[in-house]
DNA sequence: ATTAGGG
DNA sequence: CCCTAAT
């Protein structure tokens, strides 16, 4: 409830950030792990009836809040986190709105007059929906709650005082999902939060009048690209590069007026709702049909939903329990096996690991060739020549594969581009806003349809429609590997397919797998080709991941950081720890100042503050005695309990 | 099924 | 990243 409106996405941005009580969380962007909202998609009927949406309404709109995010994600990486770093010590509050700037790298005085105009709009339109004054001293919870739920039912509510305000909108209905993390997380932002909350507020406070705005009717129609896009910054806390007009005074107006009865032609906004030219919504109905109460949800959507936001609520609440996890882990039984534990697992080279070595290589230009001594040629012959033909059979096939998109836990194939990028907006949104009155039967029969035929490759809509069944987790669809063709190794980059294949068919192969590229193996097993470069978040990600479930407990961390993030296994994370860890104690011991050991050119400067944070987390882990050789913590703190608040 | 380690 | 051993 706290978080204010249009700042959110900052908290991409700014995992160094920590000010007070946050910092101590998480490097990690709250935004993802914390983010407690769910959507729903709910459509609304003529007469205002409600209807759930379908699966892949869902999905839909999962992807789209993926999209957000991942375009968030970008300006987050991009942004200079040494700004951020630099600006670290000031309030939580300031801290935000500081970070945003830099990243946005947009002029602050033009920028709050922009934002004073947009103000207005927000507060009119606050006035106008919590009624209520009493409300209003404390914006962030009129804002919040009162705003956007004026009627739902008691249960929704009571959380979603939480949230904050939704970019995405109005056809969607929030359901804040109560898994004691967020809830957590809803009652514990006293300081901080509010801090920023009421900073926020002070930055609109001095707002005065604007051009598109009177009596309480906003018109959008009046104003330039170029105001749509402070407005639509303002709005949604984030830029957009969006040159459809049509589509940002929707969004705007959607988000404006929390509604997703947007006309396509008209964006006037008066009283909070859209007026139209001819007919005048009256707005007792249009709140009622714009809300829709969260009984309508059906039970399986309910539970795919809960699941994720569970996944969510922890991740949010680790800064907290951190402090009592690891001391409990410690006690148990590590602690005792610490002694183990210093010993690393010892194998013994597998005779078999070693005759494949060469064999393998060798059976690529001569598959009967047993052995070769000859070092000299080998490793020439692309192993696209060996192709094999698509396979049902893997019976071993690893998990990784097709990205399992997690929204509400459930998986479903998502063409893994989607989410790293994608530049333009959902051209379809608006088949999101107004569905087709079949939409659901029509999906059902049609993925129904595709469950038949495509028992084995890699459609979406077989696992969309498995998703509703098997709520959860991770069942890795056993499939989806489709094989790849002859792939020439595309390398590491990154087929950027705009367009996420809307309806797929069934029968495409292509489609969906792009960038996973499988090259067959001389044992039949595929092997995952497809370097993926780790993100400045993933790390992040990663990094908190294990504070909060302690090294080594992958699987977990897996679950819990990276249910979204279908690529990384568990063992991927394990990897890149252990990089990172190499990293991080390779870092020069002495006194940080000395800029000198910093990046290299090319390589992705990870975070000094990262690094140092995962040599903080190694030591705690391994409960290495401090006097140990390298162990002295260059900026201070190598206390293995108290001090995790200094980084991050 | 997960983890640790070597390559 | 991939692969295997060990648990």
């Amino acid at each position: 409830m706290e978080t204010v409106v249009g700042i959110e996405d900052n908290d991409d941005g700014k995992f160094e950030d920590s000010g007070v009580d946050r910092s101590s969380s998480a490097l990690s962007s709250p935004k993802q792990i914390a983010n407690p909202i769910v959507y729903k998609l709910v459509r609304v009927e003529g007469d205002g009836r409600l209807v759930p949406a379908t699966d892949d309404e869902v999905m839909e709109v999962g992807d789209f809040l993926e999209y957000e995010n991942s375009e968030m994600h970008v300006v987050a990486n991009t942004g200079q986190s040494l700004e951020c770093i630099s600006i670290e010590r000031s309030s939580s509050g300031k801290l935000r709105l500081e970070c945003k700037e830099g990243t946005a790298e947009a002029d602050l005085g033009e920028l709050n007059a922009k934002l004073q105009i947009l103000q207005k709009v927000k507060e009119e339109k606050q006035r106008i929906s919590c009624g209520s004054p009493a409300h209003s001293h404390v914006n962030i919870d009129s804002q919040c709650s009162a705003d956007k739920f004026p009627v739902i039912d008691g249960k929704v509510q009571s959380e979603t005082p939480c949230q904050e305000i939704p970019s995405i909108a109005s056809s969607l209905n929030y359901t804040h999902s109560n898994q004691s993390g967020s809830i957590d997380q809803c009652s514990r932002p006293s300081e901080g939060v509010i801090e920023s909350g009421s900073s926020a507020s002070a930055v609109y406070s001095n707002l005065k009048p604007d051009l598109s705005m009177s009596d309480g009717e906003i018109c959008l129609d009046k104003l330039s690209i170029r105001e749509l896009h402070e407005l639509f910054k303002v709005t949604f806390g984030r830029e957009t590069t969006v040159k459809d007009k049509q589509w940002l005074k929707r969004r705007i107006a959607m988000s404006l007026t929390n509604s997703c009865d947007v006309s396509a032609t008209t964006f006037i906004i008066k009283n909070n709702k859209i007026v139209r030219k001819f007919e005048e919504e009256s707005s007792g109905n249009m709140n009622a049909g714009s809300l829709i109460s969260s009984g309508n949800m059906t039970e399986e959507e309910d539970v795919n939903f809960k699941d994720s936001s569970a996944v969510n609520a922890c991740g949010i609440e680790d800064n907290q329990v951190v402090s009592e996890t690891r001391p409990e882990i410690g006690l148990e039984d590590e602690n005792y096996q610490t002694g183990q534990r210093a010993a690393k697992r010892i194998r013994r080279p597998t005779k078999r690991y070693i005759e494949e070595l060469s064999e393998n290589e060798s059976r690529e230009h001569n598959p009967r060739l047993s052995i070769s001594n000859k070092p000299m040629g080998l490793g020439h012959v692309s192993p696209t020549l060996n192709v094999r033909p698509a396979r049902n059979a893997f019976s071993e096939v690893r998990t990784y594969g097709t990205r399992l998109d997690s929204l509400g836990g459930s998986d479903v194939q998502i063409p893994c581009v989607s989410r790293v990028r994608r530049s333009r907006p959902r051209k379809d949104i608006a088949s999101l806003m107004k569905f087709h009155p079949t939409s659901m039967g029509e999906a059902e029969k049609l993925s129904n349809k595709l469950l038949e035929h495509s028992s084995d490759a890699g459609s979406e809509f077989p696992d969309k429609v498995l998703k509703s069944r098997m709520p959860s987790k991770f069942h890795q669809p056993s499939s989806s590997e489709p094989v790849k063709e002859q792939c020439p190794v595309i390398g590491p980059v990154e087929l950027r397919q705009e367009l996420r294949p809307k309806r797929a068919d069934p029968s495409s192969h292509t489609s969906d797998d792009n960038n996973i590229v499988t090259v067959p193996t001389a044992k039949g097993g595929m092997r995952r080709k497809h370097h993926r470069a780790w993100t400045l978040v993933e790390v992040i990600k990663l990094v908190e991941g294990v504070s909060r479930c302690g090294a080594g407990r992958w699987s977990e961390i897996k679950r819990l950081s990276f249910a979204s993030y279908s690529y990384r296994t568990s063992v991927d994370l394990k990897d890149k720890w252990r990089n990172l860890l190499k990293a991080s104690f390779a870092l020069t011991p002495a006194p940080a100042d000395e800029g000198i050991n910093l990046r290299k050119h090319g390589t992705a400067p990870i975070p000094e503050k990262i690094l140092l944070r995962v040599r903080e987390l190694a030591e705690m882990n391994s409960q290495v005695p401090p006097n140990y050789s390298s162990s002295q913590l260059a900026s201070g703190g190598g206390s293995v309990h108290g001090d995790r608040s200094g980084y991050l």
